[in-house]
Parts: C-alpha cells; sequence; structure tokens
DNA sequence: GATTGGCACTCACAGACCGCGAGTGCCAGC
DNA sequence: GCTGGCACTCGCGGTCTGTGAGTGCCAATC
C-alpha cells in the first residue's frame, strides 16, 4: 500500500467533497480519478486513512468526507496552489483607483469576499511610524476636550480627554498651541520621549500629562484595532453546510472583533499565509468554519487580513486569493 | 358584527403569532383573550378579515397568520406604545460614558440591536452645520495631495484631489496656508462663497478651484454616507422565521447600502417613526422584513437610523425602543 | 504482499400509508 | 347577531418498507 497513493486518495476525496458537497464514495472515486485502481483497493486505502483520523463516514453506508485533520493535512501537502490570472486582472482594475486608504481597504475586503466566496475581514492599517504632522485641540464642553492628531500620511486618529472644569481658554488655547510645537514631525520614538519631558515641565498640572499620553497612544494608531468584512451574505448562500446555529453564532463573534482579532494575531505571528481548520481554532464559535490569515504591510508587525468560511471550502483558491490581496495591500501600505 | 371586536381579533392573532410563532385558532383565542365570544363569532369575524385581506391561513386546517397587510392596520391602530423603563435605564447607563461621537453611535447600534432583538442600523452623523476649525493638506505624491478638513465638533473628513506634477513644494505649502486662513472658522454656506472668490482670484491654477470644491463637500460632511450594523446574528438566530435564502439578500442589501439608504431616507421623509412591512419596503431582497426606522437631529433633513427584522415582529416594541434611541442620539447630536 | 472480484451486510433516505387532532365552514336554534 | 353542534379538511408525525449506495471481509490472482 503506497503511501503516494493514499495522499493521492484523500486529496481527490478532499476535492470531491469540496465540489459536490457529498460524501465520496469508493467507487465513484475509481471511476472519477485517474488512480487506475480498483474500487476495493480505493476502500483498503480508505479503512487505513479513517484509522489515521483523516477521514470519517457521516454513517455507515455512506461515502467518506474529510476530517479537520484531513483537511489539515491536504493544506499542508499543498504545493504552490496557482493563482488564475482572472484574479490579477481583477485585482488590478478593482483596486486601481481608490483615492485614498480607507478606500483601498474597502475595495479589499469586497473584492476578497468576491474572490474567495467567503467571509473576508480586513485590519485597518495605522500607519504607526509616519510622523506626526499636527495636533488638534478642541474643547467640546468646560471639561471635556478632543485630541486629532493627524499624521504625515494622512491618518487621523481622535481621542478624548477631561480638563479641569475651571482651566481658562487662554490656557487652553496656549498648551494647545504647546503640543503642537512639541510633537510636529517626530516619529512615536521620539515622540514619547518629548513629550514626557514636556509634561514633566508641566508638573502641577496633571492633565498635561494625560494630554501627552493621549497624543502618544494616537499617534501610535490608538488603542483600537478596527476590522472590516464583506461577504456576510456568504455564509448562508446556497451550499454552505453552516446550520443556523453556526451562522448565527460566526456573526456574533465577527461583531464581536475581539475574538477574531486575537485568533488573526495569532496566526499571523506563525507564517506567511496560515490556515485554521475547524477546532483548530480554539474558539468553539468557529466549529465548522475555517480561517485562512495572512499579514501584510511591515512583516514584523503586520496588518491582518483573512476570509473565513465552512471547512469544505476550496482551500487552494481561498489561499491563493488571501496571499494575492495581502501582496497588493503591502505595495499599497508600504509606498 | 361589530367593527371594534374585529380589531381586537387582528390585534389577539398579531400577538399571540408574534409571541408564539404559531398559527392561532379560533379556540384558543376565545379562551387566552378576553373577548367574551365563543369560537364560532370569532370563526365568523375571522372569515370577514380574511375576506378583507388582513389575515390568512397557511394551510386550510390551520390557525390564522397575520399577512402584510393585517401588520399594517395593526400598526396603524397602535396607540401609543409603552415603553420599558427598563430601556430607559439600560439607554443611559450603556450610553453615558461613550467618549466621541463615533463611540456614541457605535454603542447606539449596539444597544438598539440588543433591545429589539433584530438587526440595528445607524447612520453616522455629519454635522454638517458647523464651522470649519482647519484644513490640513498633505502632499501623497508629485500629483496627488489629500485634503483633511477638521471642523469645530471635532468631525474629520478627507478626501484626495489631483495637484499639478511639477508644482514646487513651497507653493503647495504657500496654498496650505492660504485655505486655512481663508477657511477657518467658516460655517459651509460663507464657506463655500468665500472659497469661490479664492479660486477665482487663483484662476490660472485650475487645480486651486480643485480643492476649494474638495473642501467645501468636506464640509459638508463628504460625499459618503456611512452606516453601521450591529445584530446581524439575530438573523438567523433561533424563531428567525427567515429562511437561508431571505438572510442572505438581507445581509447581501445591508451590505450594499446604497438600497438601504434609500429606504431609510424615503422613510424617514414619512414622520417620526415609519414601519414597511414586508413587500411594502419595495424591494424584493426584503420581502419577509420589516423595517422600524426614525431621524434624528435636525429634524429637516435627518439623519437615520432603524431595525430591521423578520415581518413577524414585535411592533410596539420595536418601535418604541428605535424612538427611544433616536431621542438620545438627537439630544447627543444637538448638545 | 499487493491487488482484485465477489458477496453479504448495513443503514440512510424517500415514498407510502395512516391515524390524530386542530381548525374550519355552515347551519339551525336561541 | 350570537352560539352550539356537526361534518369535513388536511397538515403533521409516526411507522413501515424497498432501494441502493457503500462498506468490510475473504479468497483468489498476479
Amino acid at each position: 500500500m503506497s503511501e503516494d497513493r493514499r495522499q493521492a486518495i484523500l486529496r481527490a476525496i478532499v476535492e470531491g467533497y469540496v465540489s459536490t458537497h457529498e460524501p465520496v464514495g469508493s467507487k465513484a472515486l475509481a471511476q472519477n480519478s485517474s488512480l487506475g485502481v480498483s474500487p476495493a483497493t480505493i476502500r483498503n486505502d480508505m479503512a487505513a486513512l479513517e484509522e489515521d483520523g483523516l477521514i470519517a463516514q457521516p454513517h455507515t453506508s455512506a461515502g467518506r468526507i474529510p476530517t479537520d485533520k484531513g483537511y489539515r493535512y491536504f493544506v499542508d501537502m499543498l504545493a504552490a496552489a496557482a493563482f488564475q490570472d482572472s484574479h490579477r486582472r481583477a485585482i488590478s482594475t478593482f483596486l486601481s483607483d481608490a483615492v485614498d486608504l480607507n478606500d483601498v481597504v474597502e475595495r479589499s475586503v469586497r473584492l476578497l469576499s468576491q474572490l474567495t466566496r467567503q467571509v473576508a475581514v480586513v485590519q485597518y492599517p495605522s500607519l504607526r511610524e509616519s510622523p506626526v504632522r499636527r495636533v488638534e485641540l478642541v474643547r467640546m464642553a468646560p471639561e471635556r476636550a478632543l485630541a486629532v492628531v493627524v499624521s504625515a500620511d494622512a491618518r487621523v486618529e481622535q481621542a478624548s480627554l477631561v480638563v479641569p472644569r475651571d482651566l481658562a481658554d487662554e490656557d487652553f488655547e496656549r498648551v494647545a498651541r504647546e503640543v503642537n510645537e512639541v510633537a510636529s514631525g517626530l516619529t512615536p520614538a521620539p515622540l514619547d520621549r518629548e513629550l514626557a519631558e514636556w509634561a514633566s515641565r508641566h508638573a502641577s498640572s496633571p492633565w498635561i500629562a494625560e494630554l501627552a499620553g493621549v497624543v502618544s497612544s494616537a499617534a501610535r494608531g490608538g488603542t483600537v484595532e478596527r476590522v472590516v468584512f464583506a461577504g456576510t451574505g456568504n455564509l448562508t448562500r446556497a451550499g454552505s453546510d453552516l446550520g443556523a446555529d453556526a451562522v448565527t453564532s460566526v456573526l456574533d463573534a465577527l461583531e464581536e472583533q475581539v475574538v477574531l482579532l486575537r485568533l488573526l494575531h495569532e496566526m499571523a505571528a506563525e507564517g506567511p499565509v496560515t490556515v485554521r481548520i475547524g477546532s483548530e481554532t480554539g474558539y468553539g464559535a468557529l466549529a465548522g468554519t475555517s480561517v485562512v490569515a495572512a499579514g501584510y504591510g511591515n512583516l514584523e508587525s503586520p496588518f491582518l487580513l483573512g476570509a473565513l468560511g465552512p471547512t469544505r471550502m476550496d482551500y487552494p483558491g481561498t489561499m491563493a486569493a488571501v496571499r494575492a490581496v495581502a501582496r497588493y495591500l503591502s505595495k499599497v501600505v508600504e509606498a
């Protein structure tokens, strides 16, 4: 029993099940695929594959379907997925006339969801290393102010802070001018130092320390990590395996964002394009769904993107699309 | 056959069906509701109601369920829905510690989706009438620049424009200073005049006219109308009548945004809290779903919010929640 | 030893059948 | 105009059965 043939059989089962959504039996396999062996032989190999936990039968007299572990094996043995030329063309036409960064991100999610026919997720990039261009300080109420940090790459972050109720407007304006003088032109690292030093000169006004902290973190991209989705409709589109409950919990998880971001972070740390299959995600809410993730931008601390769909998904195609969009976004962000 | 009793019967049918999800029959109605008449009488009235197209039976030997028209009648005869005190408390605790406008909006959608157990939609308010505080002009590439307009209420809008490739950086900076001098402190109406006048003084540089236009429209809140959702998971949560197809098309419509915004606009024009039931929405994709919408903010040209769910929804409760959140947002925005 | 054909077995699925009961429409009587 | 009574309808859930795809095992073959 050659190890090669078993791999071929597993591959055929995965591909068959992905395309037909039905358990695949030994006979059908012998006919359709070009293995050149009889059903009985295939059955023997299938028994071995089942022993290894790579495939399973939904019920006794049915064909086999891949388990999570089987998909994993399949994904790992994928050499390099062919990337359709149509994809490449779609990317350029779809994204070429984006006007700004937000637009690029939004078009990218849409595109990714269309290419993969899955739910696409892209994290907004916050270009953390570009210098601060200007800090706007606006007094919203007697004791509340809002800091708007505009960085040189036109990212805008805002954060609110509390100011003393009895602070005179002139003093407020003066501080607003000062913080601009201190912060303008600095990238986050020196910015932190300068702001801390500046705040220490105003030790008598604790709100200035708060302001310094707020500006520092805003310059780093703020504390919030935002993500956008597209293609949530694909979860229920005909052919999705997911039951109503599964869809509900996935939608909830998407809205939650926290869970999703943590998962994507973990995955991006592991390699360029990574796949988590079903239970591998480690989140009960995502049982039955797989996630294909990649990072883009600075590879030290990348921004995240990915596609999410039923375990029975077209892994090669999805991985290729995710990789392609990640590359494109990297180019845009790095430029 | 008193007209009053028929209304009471219709009301009982709607309420019964909404709470049990099952067709309601004459016998059950006679027992549970306090109509004080026999099932036979109710049957007669039911026959009349069916004649009028207000109710229907899914199959011959089943109870009655309301039609879209029946829900409409029910909604129209709702006097004033009692607004639970728990709602009021939820609103204050949930929204009290929002830090800025975006935060308020995001908390509001979440809240609305929780109160109604439906999909909630809120349009981002763009406070169009507040004065411009500052215009940032950033050159992104030799022939591309980005204008960031910060208004006094800390709304931030950005838009990109094309500049001459051979424009010297000094000239660019000078124009950046000028546009600030011209625009700062002006509300949209005078802003338009001043900018147009300023641009006409620079008639030899057509890109300045473009800049003026871009700033004008950004000050008005930009061209994009963004909306946020929450509670999409409620579409598939147990008890939702919607089939997989219906959910798919609703999710698609939500992502589309255009359709949804148009619908909400139409509805907001009609009154404070308006309801579209099933086919009344006029969009095939929303068959089987109803929309409860309201405007908030300036009632001349309000921003929009609403809740969206299966036609079999709790109309009084949903309308009350939508109205309450709209009021709250109005207060925040007007302040 | 790997492969193959044969064979008995299992079991989900679809269709047929059926009884129950909720609900109806109609009618005669109050 | 309301009510009780009654015959009728028909969807739903249950059981039953035949069919066929698919299996596991075994003996024969290469």
